[in-house]
DNA sequence: TCAGATTAGATGTATATACATCTAAATCTT
DNA sequence: AAGATTTAGATGTATATACATCTAATCTGA
């Protein structure tokens, strides 16, 4: 019997970033299932209720996400009725809203949320939780290096 | 126009580590690309190339990859001629290892993995690289908390 | 102002991912 | 050793993800 607790180092970042984003992702997936939400759909509620009234692009750009694939993950979230959507100015853009729905929604999910994230932050302690932070933060700072951004 | 460097901070921490792997993920395989790697292909290659002979259970457990999951993927990798199968004293296990082939692939691909380690190790310096390894690698061990693992 | 370039999303396609369920093989129980 | 339980993967299904390409709308230069 193999006790679980010291993971095979992986020498790749990406893989290893990857593999920890896979065992988070089941951790609160497991607290959201009951409300039938997947990890991605209660983010994008959440940076919803965060930033009011967004075109599709620049939630792409705020979560990483290309645009392209949250139009297939906006369809799933419409159907269930939790944003309402309106053409901006430029009549391109798809300018995105948490509906009274989603709202509810949202805030049904946050004690489940809240749960994983203190289940995290319990295990890791104060001290590797920010520095997780930090550190993912710096690495979605860095992007393809581009440069500008809307 | 907004310079990038400050992205916005995410409150939910699967969100931001799920960001954080997108946004990697996309520079490495920008990088293995032109050998028509996904990350998560090169990510197998490198653990078979380390492990040797291993179950896909086994596997899966490595990287925290569900053995379900796994069944499609090796399927591509298996079609490219880069694993050879065998089955065990368990019959029902799957015992992988590369082919002749696959080792040529890995090797071929470890200088554009190098070439985006390398990168990612300069933005982020020795002690956030450090950092993040022992990071991701906790949380790879917080698992589901379901204990003993084969 | 108008032709060419760029941008916002939509669509086609391929891969990644997990869960529920199923089958076959192994193990455990009595 | 027969029946019950568990385990290793396979299969059906749904979602997540990105890239290439397409269309429509906007912007840019001359």
């Amino acid at each position: 019997m193999i006790r679980n607790g010291s993971p095979v180092n992986l020498p790749c970042m990406c893989a290893s970033l990857r593999r920890a984003a896979r065992v988070l992702t089941q951790l609160y997936e497991d607290e959201l299932r009951p409300l039938g939400l997947r990890a991605t759909q209660f983010t994008i509620l959440q940076a919803l209720s965060l930033a009011g009234e967004v075109s599709q692009g620049t939630l792409g750009r705020i979560l990483a996400i290309d645009s392209t694939t949250l139009t297939r993950t906006l369809q799933i979230i419409r159907r269930r009725g939790w944003i309402t959507e309106r053409r901006g100015d430029d009549r391109r853009e798809r300018l995105l809203r948490l509906s009274k729905e989603g709202q509810n929604q949202f805030k049904r999910a946050l004690p489940s949320w809240e749960s994983a994230q203190r289940k995290v932050a319990d295990q890791l302690g104060d001290r590797a939780w920010r520095s997780l932070c930090d550190l993912t933060n710096k690495i979605a700072g860095l992007e393809t290096m581009e440069g500008d951004l809307s």
